[in-house]
RNA sequence: GGCGCAUUCGUCUAGUGGCCCAGGACACCGCCCUCUCAAGGCGGAGAUCGCGGGUUCGAAUCCCGCAUGCGCUACCA
């Protein structure tokens, strides 16, 4: 079976996590089954387009890799894919409802159906449309619309009978329809609703599965209602759990970071974004949790999808960011960080940014970083020869009290490092461990110091290889700058 | 108010009648490794499977009720 299967984002705002990994689970069960991705752009509520959406939304499937057969920009054999482009289709679709009697016009304003709405809350009465327009006359229809009278299309729900459809992960649903009130197709602006236009295009573009957030379940029989007056087959449903914030609520910006492209800037890498998202919701078996893209295309299955919302739990997030930032290959992190650096250092950093010491800081830090906006601080020290410590970072606990011992363990590193025959790590490694036992000091009490004094940070990448990448001349200078700053 | 969906460690989840007094992962704690921090290794703690009734020799798994959460109930999607 080849599906083809739409995402269908409406550009009212910055599309957050949860709407992305509709998408994902989109462009997986097309990959999975050999069959179609297309993407659609639902842009049909005018009052709430807001053109910077769009752009996020391609920006997010790119970053994450979901590459479209059709859509915009690449086109296809279905388009236009833009709704706001088709609104010829849904107005020739309403007309024929109205034509076969299953829909009529509605002229009520939006004030009596507010009034309306408030009288049956407050009587503890479903709020639902009281066919004030169902019956109206012809002639009484004809001479609003000769007035100017701008009408909605609604949609004539029947009375009695049930609606069910197997959805592919909640299985069998089922809803009265007198539940459903007569709701509406198309607006007075023209364009249509989210149902029509949903149905319609679903149609047309000869969609397989819709594989869309649980929001949907309530409104598909109202869906279902109009493929059968259409005379249509709907296709399978598949609803997916929403994604929830940490208080259990719906994701929003509440709650710090909600867009991938957020994350992107604060570094966490695309196949990460994509192997956490991908497992929201879905799982393999008992016990993968890393897995690459092309796992994910061979055995991604409706079956195997879960159906309650979950929590978007960031550290998980990270923590797989650090795991796919250690499995990187070297030139690929090389990259990342020369990149990431050159944005983030300081403006007293040396520019451009020597890609070849970033090389050989790759194996010093690759596991020490979770994400990258951590970098900058991390290694600050190897490009700006400003290091951010005073006296009191300089001690440390083991020299608070012994001024004169720090200092004659600087004096005397310097001089061990000016002597040392070669400059590798191992050497100076083999002269310092010599240095403690020649001043009678602990090796991790004389190695703090220097640290400090090398990278300005207590906690650096490993000393001894940090003091090789440095080189000899900034080593001496900084033993040197350490000395003053305790003098 | 009505309708619908959901409910397994704090979190993501495995589990489709006996292999489960419930497995994996993140987070947490301890030990090991160790120049700091990580990473890694080993171990620990953590779930009366929302609650109450059934069915069955046997239920997290099937049925019924209840509770809670979420969604829909818009000329939003």
């Amino acid at each position: 079976m080849t599906a083809r299967v739409r995402y269908a984002p409406s550009p009212t705002g910055i599309p957050h996590v949860g709407n992305i990994r509709t998408a994902l689970f989109d462009w997986l069960f097309a990959r999975h089954s050999g069959g179609s991705f297309i993407v659609r752009v639902e842009d049909t509520d005018q009052a709430r387009f807001d053109p910077n959406a769009l752009e996020a939304i391609y920006a997010s499937l790119r970053w994450l890799g979901l590459d479209w057969d059709e859509g915009p920009e690449v086109g296809g054999d279905y388009g236009p894919y833009v709704q706001s482009e088709r609104l010829e289709h849904y107005a020739k679709f309403a007309k024929q409802l109205i034509d076969q009697d299953d829909a009529y016009e509605c002229f009520c304003s939006t004030e009596r159906l507010a009034e309306l709405r408030a009288e049956q809350q407050k009587q503890k009465q479903p709020p639902r449309y009281d066919r004030h327009c169902r019956e109206l006359p012809d002639d009484e229809r004809a001479a609003r619309g000769a007035a100017g009278d701008k009408p909605v299309v609604r949609f004539k729900t029947p009375d009695e009978g049930t609606i069910s459809f197997d959805d592919a992960v909640r299985g069998h649903v089922e809803f009265e329809t007198a539940t459903i009130d007569d709701f509406v197709a198309l607006k007075s602006d023209g364009f249509p609703t989210a149902h029509l236009a949903h149905v319609v295009d679903d149609h047309l573009m000869e969609i397989s599965h819709v594989l869309r957030g649980e929001e949907w379940v309530s409104s598909t029989p109202r869906q279902i209602l109009l493929y059968e007056a259409l005379g249509w087959t709907p296709p399978t449903f598949v609803h997916m759990s929403v994604i929830l914030g940490p208080d259990r609520a719906k994701l929003s910006k509440r709650h710090g970071a909600v867009s991938v492209l957020d994350y992107r800037d604060q570094g966490y890498l695309p196949e990460a974004m994509f192997n956490f998202l991908g497992l929201i919701g879905w799982s393999l078996d008992d016990h993968t949790v890393l897995m690459s893209r092309e796992q994910f295309i061979e055995h991604f299955s409706l079956e195997r999808m879960g159906k309650n919302p979950a929590v978007f739990d960031l550290e998980r997030l990270t923590w797989m960011n650090g795991a796919y930032l250690r499995e990187l290959p070297e030139e690929r992190l090389t990259a990342l960080f020369t990149e990431r650096l050159e944005r983030d250092l300081p403006a007293d950093a040396e520019r451009p940014i020597d890609r070849d010491v970033v090389r050989r800081l790759v194996p010093l830090v690759r596991e020490r970083v979770k994400k990258l906006d951590e970098l900058a601080e991390m290694t600050a020290g190897f490009f700006s020869d400003e290091l951010p410590y005073g006296p009191d970072e300089l001690l440390g606990k083991k020299f608070r009290d012994d001024r004169a011992g720090a200092t004659a363990a600087l004096t005397a590193a310097h001089g061990s490092v000016e002597a040392l025959a070669g400059w590798d790590h191992a050497a100076i490694e083999v002269a310092m461990r010599a240095l403690a036992d020649d001043l009678d000091v602990k090796a991790g009490a004389l190695f703090m110091l220097l640290r400090v004094a090398m990278t300005g940070r207590a906690v650096s990448p490993p000393l001894f290889e940090s003091m090789e990448l440095l080189g000899r001349e900034r080593c001496i200078l900084r033993l040197a700058n350490a000395r003053d700053t305790i003098k």
